[in-house]
DNA sequence: CTGAAAGCGCTTACAG
DNA sequence: CTGAAAGCGCTTACAG
């Protein structure tokens, strides 16, 4: 651990000279699958560890044209739905000896800005996290030979790969379920207008409300974030019409719902109100909430982001692909019950109803 | 946008060879502040920009020796607290033109496992959240001239910056706080045993206390981790002499505690039972919760960190600095109020008796 | 201001 | 299995 060591890092040929061998054989001794004999291995080996070697990955990088490191653009890090994403996507790309360059603080406006510097660092992947990309970009991206997975958003245009989460299902099942709880009026508190999640979960709701004959749904927007959200429980509640039962695009926003409808409306959640919510974010869980929601499975979603990702480096072919991860409407406190269709899976409730695929 | 480009990125020598001009020249004008004519110049904006060129900056690193990266090292990503700090210092790194090398999942035990990694990609720096390091490696960061911030702790010996707030002054304002307000009885839940926020806070609270003669404090253990913490207060709350107060070690326990209290013990917060917690985060402002908690300001503690990275990879000089960032008693709804020492400070109540530094 | 050239620390044909 | 050598894409003295 000590030696020779001085300021700045030890090389392959400081290695090279301390174990009387050449500099390829110090690179092969830390190659993988290189032809190097056990004995020229154990000299190496024997150096480096005296001179406290690592090999150099930027190095490394520059003649092999790999970096080892995924771009990872990620905002609405104060909704805990992100944060455990990173975290598996941390660990599986660690898994894969892959490392994460994060860039954070860019909403679903195009991550342009942030483009230019991740392409610096020649990244072998990118993910982007509820951000899309322009056209342009994404071509560039393509022919660069350097694949894009947008996780938890689609584009209409085919310009990336996604993973994405059944949303369309999940806000029918949710529709279903709050008319089998015998609701009679709906709103419905809207995450950010155009972004693929909350078109397709309130088009599924609506299509489910469709079904029973009711078109009329009151509608609000809290942009996926929690002021607005609770300014928009607030028009909703005090409206001359206030609905029974509320749909709140994610579960971020259903917490702050709560509370407003609780505290400063003095409604009881469900007998006056019913919530239900998406995502099945950690504070849905907790008591105090117990939000009725949809999940959107982090395991699969990031699995199957990462799957893209190492498919697409290892062939070279960077051809879209679109995963759809089944979901699950998991069932809690905060809304009346249907009186069919509930089951027990693993300990949880979870509604199934018969004849919905 | 178009033109020539084939896979694979384009160099510094083809857009010299496009613009008529040396390697040197492109280099040059890409580098602020390099010696390069106005006329030079344009010319090799406008091949660059023909060919969609973008500098290597692993080629860069190679040669300057230095990366522009930072490696940070963050777990507990479930407490909000830390996809806070995460946001704020991608914010305030960007700014100085460094990039995030995330490694997540590395709880207080050393982080020595990444460590390895981290310096192969030759990091300018290395954040620390919330783990340590073992002092061979901090030993080695120091020969290597890489500089070390801990974050939200500190190690007994000094062999790596830190930046903390005053943890031993917040637990001693939670004390004053609860003795003022008539509790008699005391709980705490501790957070991780050996980390130096859990012992910092809990020596000053027992401080605050014996102050007023009360030595004997109820102490369960929740480490940081919301089931331990729901399984601690269980433990406090049903034994013989359930405390009047209890100070959880961190905002994300004492949400859970909350939760166990109220749902599962019946308990009224703060008639029955007070609260206090830890670091103010996203939770303990929201209506259901309302948690008195002591801040520990993630703006201040960010500049910090990111002052003396700045401060040592500049200077070249790494030489340990403890920074230590006031925090304040911010007043809600969760624990009994004392009679004198509140006062209203940006619309926002906070605790500052008379008498206490 | 400009270009030719050396060199950063590696990997990897190539020849032996 | 091993070493000498070329080369990855840059920056930066050096000489003009």
């Amino acid at each position: 651990m000590d030696g020779g060591v001085k300021r700045g890092a030890v090389t392959s040929s400081q290695v090279a000279e301390h174990a009387g061998v050449s500099q390829s054989a110090v690179s092969r001794t830390f190659t993988p699958g290189a032809s190097i004999s056990p004995k020229t291995r154990a000299k190496v080996l024997a150096a480096a560890k005296a001179l406290g070697y690592r090999p150099n990955a930027i190095a490394r990088s520059l003649i092999t044209n790999r970096s080892r490191i995924i771009a990872v653009v990620m905002a609405y890090l104060e909704n805990l739905f992100y944060p455990d994403v990173l975290e598996e996507l941390g660990r599986r790309l660690a898994a894969e000896n892959y490392h994460v360059l994060l860039f954070t603080g860019f909403k679903d406006r195009d991550s342009d800005p942030v483009f230019d510097q991740l392409m610096q660092y020649r990244v072998d992947g990118i993910i982007l996290a509820s951000t899309s990309l322009s056209s342009d970009l994404a071509e560039e991206c393509e022919t660069a030979g350097i694949p894009v997975v947008l996780f938890n958003r689609t584009t209409g245009k085919d310009v990336a790969s996604s993973v994405t989460s059944r949303n369309h299902e999940g806000g029918r099942l949710l529709g279903e379920f709050l008319v089998g709880g015998g609701h009679r009026t709906f709103g419905y508190i809207a995450g950010l207008a155009n972004s693929s999640t909350n078109r397709d979960r309130f088009a599924g709701f609506r299509e489910a409300l469709a079904r029973h004959g009711i078109d009329d749904i009151q509608v609000g927007t809290g942009n996926y974030n929690r002021q607005e959200a609770e300014a928009a429980a607030r028009a909703m509640l005090s409206g001359p019409n206030r609905p029974e039962a509320i749909f709140v695009a994610n579960d971020h926003m259903a917490v702050a719902v709560m509370d407003v409808a609780r505290y400063e409306f003095g409604l009881a959640i469900p007998a006056d109100l019913s919530i239900v919510g998406y995502d099945d974010v950690g504070p849905a869980r907790w008591t105090s909430y117990g939000i009725t929601s949809v999940t959107q499975p982090i395991s699969a979603m990031v699995e199957a982001t990462v799957d893209i990702l190492m498919d697409q480096i290892a062939s070279g072919e960077i051809e879209t692909q679109h995963r759809v991860v089944p979901s699950e409407l998991i069932v809690r406190t905060s809304a009346r019950l249907p009186k069919t269709g509930i089951v027990e899976v693993d300990g949880q409730l979870v509604y199934r109803p018969e004849g919905l695929k």
